[in-house]
DNA sequence: ATTGACATATTGTATTACAAATGAGAAGTG
DNA sequence: CACTTCTCATTTGTAATACAATATGTCAAT
């Protein structure tokens, strides 16, 4: 999963720092070591060690300046739509939580997505919504296939039909959500059509160009969704 | 305004490439030069250049491999919430189209952050909202206070009251498609009073803890300035 | 035509050296 | 004593050099 293999060195260790970071590592402590003390540590050149610095940098960790050493960022600086980012937070806090809060930005992006979509997409942008539904639909019936997989192929087809740069570049944070919500949600099985009923009517609302269906459609969608992880939470709370 | 003072070489030569990149000098032409030939052309030692192009790398702009070269990765993978990626792109495009894409994701976001500060904001958050919409008030009637600073802190500090951490992160995105509006939109100054109500109306249903109206009083908010758009586009394009 | 070996260009890593910034403490001064 | 100024030490910033690793294309041999 890591893949930690195939990376050159400074990228190894920004992995390693970028992780250690967010999961609190150097908050509260004696602060950051220096670039000289990270040399002896992990055993490589300076060179990698700056390289590893600056691309930290470059996504709101850290910051750096002279005699004064390497400092944390406060967490509300960090680039939380870096996808590495993304990742290092998801290994280190308790994803129900987590999950929740992707939960409630889907709320936010995918209604308006879906009725940005049924205005300005293109026919062969809807056409490739389509062709996501029928994969769902064909992995409803055929267990040899993924029907999470279609599903985020689903989401992000219509974020791609929005023709808006700024949400179509949250794809990789509603696929990431999707990956999350799949390790907690166990799709009940009777309720597969229902829920491809669901998507299919988000489907026609956009093709039919109503974006106000198209936006409340998707909302009942992802709030069902909520409903769970509240319910989830709930659950966990009691114990 | 640029204050590329300051700054430290790597940083000065990430400043200027990535300005490059994404008016596109690279897109198409020859591809991108060599680190031994951008050595030559910036008169700064690979040190720097590598530097700056691990960070460059780090927002999604590039990537490098050996004996291959240094490539520009498509715009879809650029990290549009960077805040340096954001201020690259508003000085090379033309601003009134990427203007609407900011308030269709507004759109997305605020009335949402409004009903999640309805449900969950605690109550010297509240007190915050409050706060800034006296300052709102303050500037409507003394000229010498900053209108558009205060109506930043509004905006802002609903996003700090909705308690997501990936809706606050947003909050320099929505703060620097504020200060595009003021570029384009002459405040008509009869409306100033009317502004503050509608403002003011969110914040009511906030502290009221009314989350359906929150979400609808932003909505109607932003949707003026859409429409707002929507004219001024339609107006550049008859001539 | 396919394969394999080799030359070549480019990034990757290490090392060394010195410059620049800045914070802390010493030294000096009223 | 209070205050300013100077010096020094620490840490990052920049440069230069050298070689390793990697992948691309070429050319030859089968």
């Amino acid at each position: 999963m890591a893949l930690i293999e195939n990376l050159n060195l400074s990228d190894k260790v920004t992995q390693e720092l970028g992780r250690a970071i967010i999961s609190g590592e150097y908050s509260n402590d004696s602060g950051f070591p220096s670039e000289a003390k990270m040399c002896e540590d992990y055993g490589v050149s300076r060179t990698s060690i700056r390289e590893a610095v600056k691309m930290l940098g470059a996504k709101g960790l850290i910051t750096s300046r002279p005699r004064k050493g390497i400092v944390v960022e406060p967490a509300s600086k960090w680039n939380l739509y870096d996808t590495s980012v993304l990742k290092w937070m998801l290994e280190s806090s308790p994803s129900l939580f987590v999950l929740r809060e992707f939960l409630q930005m889907r709320m936010a992006i995918e209604p308006q997505a879906a009725a940005l979509a049924a205005q300005f997409a293109t026919d062969e942008q809807i056409k490739q919504i389509e062709q996501a539904l029928k994969g769902m639909e064909a992995a409803g019936s055929d267990p040899t296939l993924s029907l999470h997989e279609a599903d985020i192929a689903f989401h992000t087809s219509i974020l791609a039909a929005s023709n808006n740069r700024f949400i179509l570049q949250l794809r990789d944070f509603v696929s990431t959500a999707l990956n999350v919500s799949i390790q907690h949600t166990t799709p009940a099985k009777g309720s597969i059509k229902a829920i491809i009923e669901e998507h299919d009517k988000v489907y026609r609302a956009i093709s039919l160009r109503q974006p106000e269906r198209a936006k409340s459609m998707t909302a009942y969608l992802i709030d069902e969704a909520i409903i769970f992880i509240d319910a989830e939470i709930a659950k966990q709370e009691q114990k």
